[in-house]
DNA sequence: CATGAATGAGAGTTCATTCAT
DNA sequence: AATGAATGAACTCTCATTCAT
């Protein structure tokens, strides 16, 4: 839906409280009338724009790393990590909505948002334990520490949307080099 | 002023749009013009609140680490994240306002919040360079990491906050875990 | 037209304001437009259907007196009463169109309602003459009399439509009873 | 209230529907906040409305009938009858609201209605059976008569309401003509 | 200092109606 | 004849803010 592309931009231009349905409808170019024909609310097109977004966000982020291949594990990961920074940079739109606007707006929405951190970071956990039974993660408390790496990727994440210019592979390299290797000397 | 610690309390409950000045004034039991003699609008005192909070936050985490004993340095950083941790468990509504309410709201508070992040995260920055400088920490990137150890912290604050049983000393340690001797069998 | 069917079950159910053009079609099976083909507005549908319903009220209530047979006049009336109770209660919706859906929509309808008043009113006021010329009634202000009875009937009605398992030959008899003979012992 | 004045002038003029909450302050020369200070809605403003008319005609017609003096049963009958189309002609919004717009508004304000008249029936049925007792009236089917009489009152209240200049002593003694002595000759 | 009645701009939502297909 | 997506005027209700007392 045309209405869903021009919400996200409006979404995280003005932020949700201060866009006014006649927000969208201008940019979109429609009636009052036409925008209800399509969505229940207000609250209903944010809603389906975040399945949407979420749904993008999983499949940009997991996807990737299904292949295993001989690349050395800190080079795919590294390159996993570019490519989740790019696809949020290239529409930064939807991290600002997905981190900024949609925090603590309803029940309903906590939950999906809830559901979709929880997706990730069971993923991470996983990653994890799988790495420790490979022999290559030594062993620790994989839960805990996927929030971490998770927390590790959430602020990056804000850090490159705040600095467009900024070297993606370098930020890529910080997180492997504050988790991977350890920080001690 | 008691009008903050009851704005406090029902911005952390209903969330900032969600507060109306009646439920604030109401829980405090004054009236609606003696609410404006303090506070100049809603969005002033939520400022005035923020402010107070950020200045907490910044003596609970700064202040902890003035005393350096002879104590490991794994050992010191444990017990300050864990008082860190504590701190917001204590007060989870401090937590829910800075982590959950304050963010997007309008141009100046997210300025606060951008200015008291930046603050954590030099002292990191500096932090992780003094480690080095000491020979404890080896040569790394940082900028980059010490947001990443942000993150890290920010969101085992926000695990916290939803897990309330969990024990912080094991919180703690994933967070070391996870940076300091690195993820690496 | 089956739209006219339709919708009087509708505006019986809902209320003329209750009932959008939405449920007509939706219980009719037909799309938006080809309402409007048949009926230029929700006042014309309704308009439409006052008119049918006050030509079958009148044609049922009017034309059952015609014959004047050999029975007492009491009998007579009491079976033209039944019947009209009858046609009510036959078909309810008929009823609470005209007696509680019709009654200050607007200038127009308000006059077709006055219209049938006023016929069946007349209808009375000369029957009552009328029976005075044969020596059936006494004298008496035929006009104002004629609106009692008139009033009578039409609460009568109201109560049979709340009471849909009262003998109606009862109510007729009690009509009779108001009005013939009169009260006083 | 100033506003409940107001809000019978503007409903009985314009009609519960037709009416808008812009026309109720405007014409009460009050803000739209004020409107909603008062009455929670335009529904509720009706309903104490009702509620305000409901009792005040209680108060009119059956407040009345306590005094039993040694006038004839006719005589007092015809002068509470005149008494209680007066209170309607001199307050014809009362009579518009109660008997126009009043009727199938909403579930909760047709009990309303319905109780007014139950009670109404109630004092009418219990007052016919007290003649019957008292040797005055005959006996007769005193549930229905009752709401023929009532029926009769309500349509000359009607007419009245249509008729200003109309005697209403005429009126009193058709009522009591239509019922009292019976129409038979 | 404190009050709270009054304000009014502004928001979301509804729904009768139209018209190109 | 039939459709149904699109329309937009109109409405009710909210709530941050003011100011006379």
């Amino acid at each position: 839906r045309e209405l869903l592309a021009v919400a996200l931009r409006v979404f995280s231009e003005r932020g949700y409280h201060q866009t006014r349905i006649a927000d969208i409808i201008e940019a979109a170019g429609v009636a009052r009338g036409t925008f209800y024909l399509y969505f229940e609310s207000k609250h209903a097109i944010f809603a389906a724009l975040l399945d949407d977004l979420l749904g993008r966000m999983r499949a940009s982020v997991v996807g990737v790393v299904v292949g295993e291949g001989a690349l050395p594990l800190a080079v795919q990961i590294e390159q996993t990590l570019v490519r989740v920074l790019e696809a949020f940079r290239a529409a930064p739109e939807l991290a600002t909505v997905i981190l900024r606007e949609a925090v603590g707006l309803d029940a309903e929405i906590d939950e999906k948002l809830k559901g979709a951190y929880d997706e990730l970071h069971g993923w991470l956990e996983q990653s994890l334990k799988n790495g420790h039974a490979l022999g290559l993660l030594r062993a620790l408390d994989a839960e805990f520490v996927a929030w971490c790496v998770l927390g590790s990727v959430e602020r990056s994440i804000r850090v490159v949307l705040d600095q467009p210019e900024v070297d993606l592979t370098r930020v890529a390299r910080a997180i492997l080099e504050a988790h991977l290797r350890g920080l001690l000397a």
